[in-house]
DNA sequence: CTAGCCTTGAGT
DNA sequence: ACTCAAGGCTAG
């Protein structure tokens, strides 16, 4: 009997951990944010450490795995980062032993395995068969959530002899609590608790490790800064472009984030309590809002902003990010007819038709609408993210301070979107752009209804959507 | 450089 | 006392 247990423990171990999602070699462990193999943690702290430079004599796609990974470190680098491997998770330090802030999100991620794995039928989401009898979890989502943990650790404190200066003291509006604090409504959102408990400590070093192009001022051990992963490009719209690219989040990870938190949620009710369907996508769109709130924090330009006129910005376009956040989603992952969910899940179009009262009905087809349009124009992730940061970079925002600086940054986006724009077709860029004020339009729609059901008290309370809808500048 | 094995040490 | 991710070491 024991025996049976020694032989059967190492097989289910292999399948909860699944292969290194860097070069597909066997799993040695938590490294470094995420479950890889011996080889790769190596590889990866090496380049860290000494803050290596690889470039790539292919087209940066070289393939990797166990037997070719030695071939090209660049596109090694690349990948370990592309799947979420935490530079800040390589001490600069070198500190050995012990744990460090990462430690209780590999456990959490670990349970969250351990639930998927033994409860593969109950699949992460029963979104109710009300609209969604369609939903089959891909095996790629599922693969995506083995493999991520659901971290988005956005600073390792470093714990740097002398470098905690700032905290925010002073001036506290309720108003701008939530983007002041490291993590909105860190006070009453599950989805925060569980890391702001790890890190409150740290203030907010905002850290992002996507951008720091310019390289050592400080020349302390600490706090190395970061460097830039792409040095060589020959256009400097795309090198612009890069960087703006740089802080865009891994689909991913956001799906395995928000997945994690609706498990939480349901979780903490009852095995009959189900929410309705309604509720389920409001926390998904409360999630997805976190994560771009989160994701413009971090961002370039943004976050050099006065906290004020950062507040004031995501106040006015929230919806907007969210709506254009949606259509990216479509068009880049959605089946023909489907819908397709942060978490991954596709629903049909007609079987939300079929449910849905006469505002969302209208709602759900302009967007269909747009998404066709969307993807008869090919767009890339290059372009989205303009249109993302033109959208949050708005001058004409009441109440900005720095409008010239807002300003200058909308035109630098505008620019790098047109020079990206023009290399593949003739129009492209003005098919883009008169494509935002139906974006808008369906923002505010979103708005409007959401606002009604809120007023009929079929909003989950204590959301960020809900005290974006409140806060709404008159 | 690479990658397997070794040593550390905070958190449990 | 044990765990297990960090860093270190070293043959190939």
């Amino acid at each position: 009997k024991l025996k049976n247990d020694l032989e059967r423990e190492p097989e289910s171990r292999a399948e909860i951990e699944g292969s290194c999602p860097v070069c597909g070699d066997r799993v040695s462990g938590y490294h470094y944010g995420l479950l890889t193999c011996e080889s790769c943690k190596g590889f990866f702290k090496r380049s860290v450490q000494n803050n290596k430079h690889y470039s790539c004599s292919e087209r940066q796609r070289c393939p990797m795995n166990p037997s070719q990974r030695k071939r090209c470190p660049f596109c090694r680098f690349q990948k370990c980062l592309a799947v979420g491997m935490k530079r800040e998770a390589v001490r600069a330090d070198r500190m050995r032993g012990g744990r460090n802030k990462f430690g209780p999100f590999y456990r959490r991620d670990r349970q969250l395995k351990q639930q998927v794995y033994y409860q593969p039928s109950t699949a992460p989401y029963r979104v109710k068969a009300e609209t969604t009898p369609t939903h089959q979890p891909t095996p790629q989502s599922d693969h995506l959530m083995i493999n991520h943990p659901l971290v988005p650790f956005s600073s390792e404190g470093h714990h740097a002899p002398g470098l905690h200066s700032e905290h925010s003291h002073g001036t506290s509006s309720t108003a701008l609590h939530w983007i002041k604090t490291e993590y909105p409504l860190s006070s009453s959102l599950t989805l925060v608790n569980s890391m702001s408990s790890s890190m409150a400590g740290d203030g907010f070093l905002p850290s992002s490790p996507a951008m720091s192009a310019s390289n050592s001022t400080s020349s302390s051990t600490a706090s190395t800064p970061v460097p830039f992963p792409y040095t060589s490009v020959e256009d400097p719209s795309e090198d612009f472009l890069a960087q703006l690219l740089n802080g865009e989040p891994e689909e991913g990870q956001l799906c395995a984030k928000v997945l994690a938190s609706l498990q939480r949620e349901q979780a903490n009710r009852g095995k009959h309590d189900c929410l309705n369907t309604f509720s389920i996508m409001c926390k998904m769109a409360d999630q997805t809002l976190f994560g771009l709130v989160e994701w413009a924090r971090n961002c370039a330009f943004f976050k050099d902003l006065k906290v004020e006129d950062q507040m004031a910005l995501l106040q006015s376009c929230w919806s907007e990010l969210l709506v254009l956040d949606h259509l990216s989603r479509q068009v880049t992952y959605a089946k023909e007819g489907c819908i397709y969910l942060v978490t991954g899940q596709q629903v049909k179009v007609s079987t939300v038709q079929s449910q849905a009262g006469l505002t969302l009905s209208s709602l759900v087809s302009r967007t269909q609408d747009l998404v066709s349009k969307l993807k008869a124009l090919h767009l890339d992730k290059e372009e989205f993210v303009c249109l993302k940061y033109l959208v949050l970079f708005n001058p004409d925002v009441k109440s900005i301070q720095s409008r010239r600086q807002v300003e200058r940054t909308q035109e630098q986006v505008n620019r790098a979107l047109m020079e990206h724009t023009q290399r593949s077709q003739s129009d492209k860029f003005g098919q883009l752009l008169l494509r935002l004020p139906e974006v808008r339009s369906i923002s505010l729609q979103v708005e409007e209804y959401l606002y009604q059901r809120h007023l009929l008290g079929d909003l989950p309370c204590n959301s960020l959507l809900t005290e974006m809808l409140h806060t709404k500048a008159p």
